[in-house]
DNA sequence: CTGTATCCAAGAGGATACTG
DNA sequence: CAGTATCCTCTTGGATACAG
């Protein structure tokens, strides 16, 4: 299990429990820019495996941060979206999109895109 | 060894490498209002053990956020303080804040403080 | 007081095979 | 295509003892 919804009062804590993770801010980065399908984030997430990715996810989506939907076709697709709650996360994404970039000049390291 | 400066283009996968663990924001926080010794922060940064404390503040300071300043006195005395490329994380954090207060009104839990 | 050094436990994460 | 099911590895983190 990935998710424990620690009670803790601290809100930065509650933030850290729910995205401090190595691959959650990266697949809400790429739900960002709209619906993906399961294979489109595993190829847009670097190394995450299919595992992972899937433990990851349903994370995500017991904390009401993204949606999933299963259409009945063959092959199956499913689709993985924001929710509003997901959503709201943008600026903070966007902040610590910035910031990466502030500390690689800082660092003497060229800047780079996702 | 808690530092791994992967070379990734992504800045925010830079972010997430630099700061997205459990307990290095929660150190950082700590150390937004000031210079703070190791006790304090043992004692700040709610359940964190000795040695994850130590590993996570050399990692913090190898990575150029904080610095770690040694005072030859008996008792010993060390002194943590964010450097400016650490306190430049101080909006990312206020906006973790406030996220969190969001995230728990909408989840319907009262909000907190550190 | 602020560590370092061990030893251990728990859990995240990777590899592979298989399924509806 | 989008998983599930195992098995295994490695890292993170906790406990304890000891040192400068």
């Amino acid at each position: 299990m990935l998710t424990k919804k620690e009670l803790t009062p601290c809100p930065v804590a509650t933030t850290v429990d729910l995205i401090g993770n190595k691959w959650k801010l990266l697949i809400l980065r790429d739900l960002l820019s709209g619906t993906k399908r399961f294979g489109e984030l595993r190829k847009g997430v670097d190394g995450i495996s299919q595992k992972v990715l899937t433990d990851n996810l349903r994370s995500l989506e017991e904390d009401g941060l993204i949606t999933r939907t299963v259409y009945a076709e063959v092959p199956p697709r499913v689709e993985y979206e924001l929710t509003e709650l997901g959503g709201s996360l943008q600026p903070i994404m966007k902040m610590m999109e910035e910031w990466g970039n502030f500390y690689k000049e800082s660092m003497k390291i060229e800047a780079g895109e996702c």
